[in-house]
DNA sequence: CTTGGCCATTCCGTACAACGGAACGCGATT
DNA sequence: AATCGCGTTCCGTTGTACGGAATGGCCAAG
């Protein structure tokens, strides 16, 4: 076998830059399953041993990140620093807190909050049922636009949904995932009609969720809010009580982002 | 001692490679005062205006930051779930928040956690109290260990204190602050005796602190938790009844870390 | 004990990305 | 009109980042 030219995992991005690199380097190394070893950071990134070697010695003496024993790595001090500056900081996180916590009380299920990053969804808060079963979903992990409830939720507020979406088939997730973009597209109609849309095993077997988008002053989405459950327990006849509860945690936080600058802009 | 040419602004370290000009440009992204300039974000930082240019260019291509109307910047979507993620990785801030949550409802005062980064202390949690006047500290800041109750609290579990305190006078942050290394080295005996220190305008006027440290399984301090509060709302006579919650809390989380692998592993 | 695999770490010549002073166009302020 | 501060672009130079290969440590299998 010759050399593998690009096998990465999906994680990866195609770095360029120094920086970008050392930013995947902080991506892998905040993935939950801690410690971390820079071997296995190499392979997520697909970055030669000696880079990640030497971007982790930056990191580290940046504090960004600790090595701990026999060269296994951390998140540093000014790396949750840095995270928690951020989450307090943005107005996203700090008004979708109460909200999603609200939601997650009234329908009991595990309620997220995603932004939008490319053709991707970024899951930013979480807050599981209180029950057993977590779901597998990871704060801070990407999931495509086309196949989950948050994406689609994103997408029909998109002007460009359509480009974005293309023309070839989309990879399949499940036997269940539609393929055909006309199909996708289609299928975010719900929300003009409902001001929410559902998904049952687009993007993972057993699993439906229930989306809205969250939208800024101009009525483009920045994002999604949804409830999910396993199939068998977030069952389709309850999904007309659920809507409605996360259109309205949407609304809610979309009037907290931009729909407060909406109306006049009084300058504090 | 070759004093250092360094004529920046506290926040800024002097960036050498380009990773580190990059992480220091994200840290000026994230202060709490959104939303953030350009040339403001140059001037923090001490970097030429047109290396920031570039740098938000490489962030922004990469996710990591988005820029607004007329130059303004913010926090990107991978910033956003990376933060999360590294907030809900870490074991300290997940096993923090609930200790601090009851702290505070226990003392009624504003509680801090914070981690050490080399000879600074770095705020990474923070429960308000419920009440008015919001302590001015920001998550994510940095301060130093000598004259600060987390700081002090971490030094007293350092091996090498000493030499971080060094001899020389250290810069006096109110009038009351202890200049002398030894003065602020015999105070940390403080620790000692009782499991908590005292600090009463030692950073800031009219702010007293107490603080415990949070140690490893090695007995190394990692951190400390304080209660803060305004000298005429957190008084002298109310010290004997905080210290010991704080006592309590520090070691509480202590255990959760790493204090429970203390007991059998007499690795040495 | 020897071997082989996997690891973190170091080395080094080359290539290319980063650098930042300077210049530009713009809008607000005087 | 003139001045300021802003974000942005340009470009020749500099020095950092690169990664294949080599090293030595560790551990498990032979």
């Amino acid at each position: 076998m010759p050399k593998a030219v690009n096998t990465q995992i999906d994680g990866a991005r195609d770095a360029r830059t120094a920086v970008d690199k050392a930013l995947d380097v902080l991506t892998a190394l905040v993935r939950p399953d801690a410690p971390h070893r820079l071997a296995e950071i190499a392979r997520e990134t697909g970055l030669a041993k000696a880079t990640v070697h030497r971007t982790l010695q930056n990191l580290t003496d940046a504090g960004f990140a600790v090595s701990g024993d026999g060269g296994s790595y951390h998140a540093g001090p000014r790396l949750l620093g840095l995270s928690a500056a951020a989450l307090a900081g943005s107005r996203e996180s700090r008004f979708a807190r109460p909200i999603l916590v609200d939601l997650q009380r009234q329908t009991g299920h595990t309620v997220h909050y995603a932004v939008r990053h490319g053709e991707h969804a970024v899951y930013v808060d979480k807050v599981e049922q209180e029950q057993a079963y977590r779901m597998n979903s990871q704060i801070g992990g990407e999931v495509p636009l086309y196949c989950t409830a948050v994406g689609r939720a994103i997408l029909s507020r998109l002007p460009d949904a359509a480009e974005i979406l293309g023309s070839a088939p989309l990879p399949a997730r499940t036997p269940r995932t539609l393929v055909d973009p006309t199909s996708v597209l289609a299928a975010l109609s719900e929300v003009d009609d409902l001001g929410y849309l559902v998904e049952t095993e687009q993007n993972e077997r057993d699993v439906r969720c229930v989306a809205a988008p969250v939208v800024d002053g101009t009525g483009t989405a920045v994002g999604a809010i949804s409830v999910s459950g396993l199939t068998f327990t977030l069952r389709e006849d309850s999904v007309a009580m659920l809507g409605p509860l996360v259109r309205d945690a949407a609304a809610k936080l979309s009037a907290a982002l931009g729909g407060g600058t909406l109306r006049s802009v009084p300058n504090s």
